[in-house]
DNA sequence: CGGAAACAAAAAGTCAGACTTATAAGTCAC
DNA sequence: GTGACTTATAAGTCTGACTTTTTGTTTCCG
């Protein structure tokens, strides 16, 4: 995905950020530059923009006399979208795959709100050509096409909401859907009942009822909730 | 704030970073690391640990023969906390409180019914504490004292939800609140309205009333919302 | 024995220069 | 005009020497 191989520095990065996000170096550890130049095979200046990088994402702290320290998970920088690829691609997938879930059922139903209201009408065309879509592949196995409406839809109303942090949610939302679909549930056709919800997301946001739109995006989000098990009774 | 002065590729970022958020140089603009480096006066190790962190905000792209090209607004991530930073420094700091304090609108609702459910005795405690610290400087423009409670209240919030993404917004809505009262709105006292609110959610969320503790903290936030005109008639 | 000051070592930080590589763009033949 | 070839360019990489900060130790005096 993105820019794999953007460099030596890159290839360093693919192997030593999914090292640390999977907890290989517990937080504390100490790394020396040197020594993982010479164990990467990469000269030490290649090395040092590698730590550069995961020091901007808070992974880990570079102080003189002592070496590169991992931070602890708490201070790591958990929206930046390759620390999310980095931990969806790990050990605790199943956790983040929670977080992001939780995070989605907060953020979804405010934007579906916004889009209602600021949607041009091309985004609503757009939108109700996604939820169509959705339809037409939510039977007989047609997974690959149905999650790519899919992905496509939540999209479309990330980014009409006109709330530029929103926008930047939609590769989140993205490879959560992508990672159910491949890994979790969903092994058949589609819950008609969640198609059936998105169309009429798509009608709502189309009339103008922001309300709705934010209700009915809403059980969206909760039936997604439902199928993680996150629900305390 | 945080690390001012890591390094002299930090310092270079300090100048350049705001540069390129405030669209000092527009996206499209091709930048020379050579010439950044002789510019800034720091060798080109130096420069290119620089880029490769802008690299690594989305702020920037580097091809081979072509340079260091600044991105489109809509690559950037947003969400890294330098970047919100640089932002907030910069012109377009209106435009920015408004997308935080919308996400806030979002978030921090979401995050209270969490945390009705999973807040420790301890936490309970805090937020109670913090509460009453916002009442007791409430009066007598004691605004620095009130501000300090009413970012420790918020931060309890988000971290008592569990949930890391929530956590890790502290730092934002942190930023949020302290830049409204220094240049906005907030010249004189705090709404006594609101400050009964928060007292309302932390009564909410030790008595693990997760609907009510949702609805007190929406009703803050929309008037954070109402603050700053945000608001379709 | 205890604490302060001087010392030494370690690791990151910085710099300069030479070399490699990818690639955009221009050139030429057809 | 199209395709193959050439060239110039800017990033990418490597190496080695040197600087700076910080920590841990050692020494010395009270």
């Amino acid at each position: 995905m993105s820019t794999p191989g953007r460099g030596l520095h890159g290839r360093v990065l693919d192997s030593l950020g999914p090292a640390i996000t999977a907890g290989e170096y517990p937080p504390g550890s100490i790394l020396r530059t040197d020594e993982l130049a010479q164990h990467f095979e990469v000269s030490r200046s290649v090395m040092r923009e590698a730590v550069r990088v995961l020091e901007s994402m808070h992974l880990v702290e570079s102080r003189r006399r002592v070496g590169v320290t991992v931070r602890p998970k708490c201070e790591w920088n958990v929206y930046d979208p390759q620390v999310i690829r980095w931990r969806l691609a790990g050990a605790d997938r199943p956790r983040q795959l929670r977080s992001l879930t939780v995070l989605r059922s907060a953020i979804e139903p405010a934007a579906a709100g916004l889009a209602a209201r600021l949607a041009t009408a091309e985004q609503c065309a757009e939108l109700t050509e996604c939820a169509l879509g959705m339809v037409a592949h939510s039977r007989g196995h047609r997974l690959r096409e149905y999650l790519f409406h899919d992905v496509a839809f939540h999209r479309v109303i990330l980014t009409a909401s006109g709330n530029e942090m929103f926008a930047r949610l939609g590769d989140v939302v993205a490879e959560v859907l992508t990672g159910r679909t491949r890994h979790e549930v969903m092994f058949e056709d589609p819950d008609p009942e969640a198609v059936t919800l998105h169309v009429r997301v798509a009608e709502a946001v189309r009339s103008r009822d922001a309300v709705r739109a934010e209700e009915l995006t809403r059980q969206i989000t909760v039936g997604a909730l439902h199928e993680l098990d996150i629900l305390a009774p």
